[in-house]
DNA sequence: CCGTCGATCTCCT
DNA sequence: GGAGATCGACGGG
C-alpha cells in the first residue's frame, strides 16, 4: 500500500480532494496498535471565503493556526467539549482549507477499536461520525499538527471512486453559516452502511 | 421510532 | 453567557 504523499493535500480544489478521499484507507498507528478503515464521508472546507469554516473570514487562533500550515498535517480539535473531529489539512501554506473525515469502514484493528469505544456490538456506529471515528482509531487533539506522510497517522492510496457511486449533500451542523450552509460539500459512497446518518445530506448524484 | 438533554472545551459577544 | 463541523442515554409513543 502506498501513502498519500505531500503533493496529494497541497491540491487547491478542496472538494476534489475530499472525494478523493473516499475510499481510500485511513490508518493509526500506536505503539505498534494498529487500525484502519475505508473513508466513506467527508466534508470540505473551503477556507477564508467559507462562512462554515473554522477559517471564516481569515479568523486564527491559537486552536486553528495548524490549518494555516502546507498541506498534509492533521486538524484534531474538540466539539461539544468532548468529541475529537479529525482533519486533513490541504491546499498551500497560508491558505487554510482542511477535510472533515465523517465515517469511515472498520478494516483493521476491529477488536481494539471495540476495546476503545467500548462498543459490545460490530455495527455501523463503531465509526459512523466524526466523533465516532476518532474514538475507535484513537485520535486525539494531541495529534493536531502530526504529518500525514509519517507513520503515526496515514491514509493509503486506493482506486478512486467513480463519480457515478458518490452523492453530495450539505453539511451537517453548519446552520448558522447562512447560504454557505446550502453549499453541496459533503460527501459519500452511494449506499454504504458505514456512512453516518447525519441530518443534511441529500442525494444530489456528483 | 422519536425528541430531549447532558457532557463541559474553545471562541465570540 | 451562549453556541458549536456531536453522541449516547433515556423516556414516551
Amino acid at each position: 500500500m502506498v501513502k498519500l504523499a505531500r503533493a496529494f493535500y497541497e491540491q487547491q480544489d478542496v472538494c476534489k480532494i475530499a472525494k478523493s478521499l473516499l475510499g481510500k484507507v485511513l490508518v493509526t498507528q500506536f505503539n505498534s496498535l494498529r487500525t484502519a478503515g475505508i473513508i466513506v464521508e467527508t466534508e470540505a472546507y473551503a477556507g477564508v471565503t467559507d462562512k462554515a469554516s473554522h477559517a471564516s473570514n481569515g479568523r486564527r487562533t491559537a486552536r486553528t493556526e495548524i490549518m494555516y500550515a502546507d498541506g498534509g498535517v492533521a486538524y484534531v480539535y474538540l466539539c461539544y467539549g468532548i468529541h475529537h473531529l479529525f482533519n486533513v489539512v490541504t491546499n498551500k501554506k497560508d491558505v487554510p482549507h482542511a477535510v472533515l473525515v465523517r465515517a469511515v469502514e472498520p478494516v483493521e484493528g476491529i477488536d481494539v477499536m471495540m476495546e476503545r469505544t467500548g462498543k459490545i456490538r460490530f455495527d455501523h456506529t463503531l465509526t459512523a461520525g466524526p466523533g465516532s471515528l476518532t474514538r475507535a482509531l484513537g485520535i486525539n487533539t494531541r495529534h493536531t499538527g502530526v504529518v500525514l506522510d509519517g507513520d503515526v497517522i496515514w491514509i493509503e492510496d486506493a482506486p478512486k471512486i467513480p463519480s457515478a457511486q458518490i452523492i453530495a449533500g450539505t453539511r451537517v451542523g453548519v446552520a448558522y453559516a447562512k447560504e454557505d450552509a446550502l453549499l453541496p460539500y459533503r460527501f459519500s459512497i452511494r449506499n454504504n452502511p458505514w456512512v453516518s446518518k447525519g441530518k443534511g445530506l441529500d442525494q444530489i448524484p456528483v
